[in-house]
DNA sequence: CGGTAACTGCGAATGAGTCGCAAAAACTAA
DNA sequence: TTAGTTTTTGCGACTCATTCGCAGTTACCG
């Protein structure tokens, strides 16, 4: 799996700025939560639950899967995460703030994460002739890849 | 949710020419199989193993899901039967032969099922900007429905 | 420092799907 | 038909991803 990601920059300080917002919500700060949080910020895509909690192990005298999972969905109802579904696996968690989508490819799995705006021209077309508003934010675009897509043209040969 | 799918004609001799490819492929032919075949043939839309299994109670002395499972499995392996996953509940088996699309929306879970040729459009533009041949038979394209959509702009008012 | 939520760890539960195995069909060839 | 071969089946146990209940901690507020 591939995902082209450009990590967020100085992420001390928008750990903080993030965890400020919590607080502004008024939730707490565990030690756990600012973990997943940075293990989200350092992330160079998007992570399943099982890895976050891997991450956690150590840095914390005791961590656990089900907790990972309720601080993400804590995250994700403040807006601070979001998650993704590529293929059958896991979900996989990421920081919501760049708005990333994704194409996936169904044959070698690999996923290509692109700018919001890069898909503004197919949701135009989505919506004009379906009236639907596409969203590739939570189920990713899937397809072929070109490479994928090149060796099954191959096999068309004569 | 909401499912367009117009239920194949004369069943029961669809039925037959599928057993028949069974039968030519070395595959037997069981009354369980021959089951799941028919409630396929039968479905207004996509069903889930649970659902397929539901049906098979009583007109078969004992059935179990695991069987179902792995018919759906052989089935699709042939190349009678597909899957779609449309969201995030279980996966949802189809006959292969009516090439249809679906259209998922996020919001109120209604599905949308078109002919292949009325995502030709968007294939094409997804080809042209990404290089990828989409795909929107195993997972669907997402987005919000007309009407969501619609609900969901009433609330940008001043 | 308390007090009082919110959060955690743990273990058990759920839902979807798979696997191993012995018993029960389905085809096959005699 | 029947015996033999090979698939399928039913069952139960298992995995994997995710959730829940609950008692024990911990973070924040005063
Ligand atoms: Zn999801
Ligand atoms: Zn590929
Ligand atoms: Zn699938
Ligand atoms: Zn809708």
């Amino acid at each position: 799996m591939t995902t082209t990601h450009r990590s967020p920059a100085l992420t001390a300080a928008n750990v903080e700025a993030a965890v400020e917002a919590l607080r502004e919500r008024g939730l707490r700060v565990s030690a756990a939560r600012r973990l997943v949080l940075e293990a989200l910020y350092g992330a160079e895509g998007p992570l399943s639950a099982e890895r976050i909690a891997e991450g956690l192990e150590g840095r914390l005298p005791r961590s656990d899967l089900a907790s990972v999972y309720r601080n993400l969905e804590t995250l994700e109802e403040v807006g601070l995460v979001r998650h993704v579904h590529l293929g059958h696996g896991p979900g996989l968690y990421a920081l919501a703030a760049p708005e990333h989508e994704y194409l996936a490819c169904e044959s070698c799995h690999a996923v290509r994460s692109v700018a919001r705006e890069e898909l503004d021209g197919i949701r135009a077309q989505v919506r004009e002739q379906f009236g639907y508003e596409a969203r590739f934010t939570h189920f990713p675009l899937v397809g072929l890849c070109p490479n994928c897509l090149a060796e099954s043209e191959g096999h068309a040969h004569p």
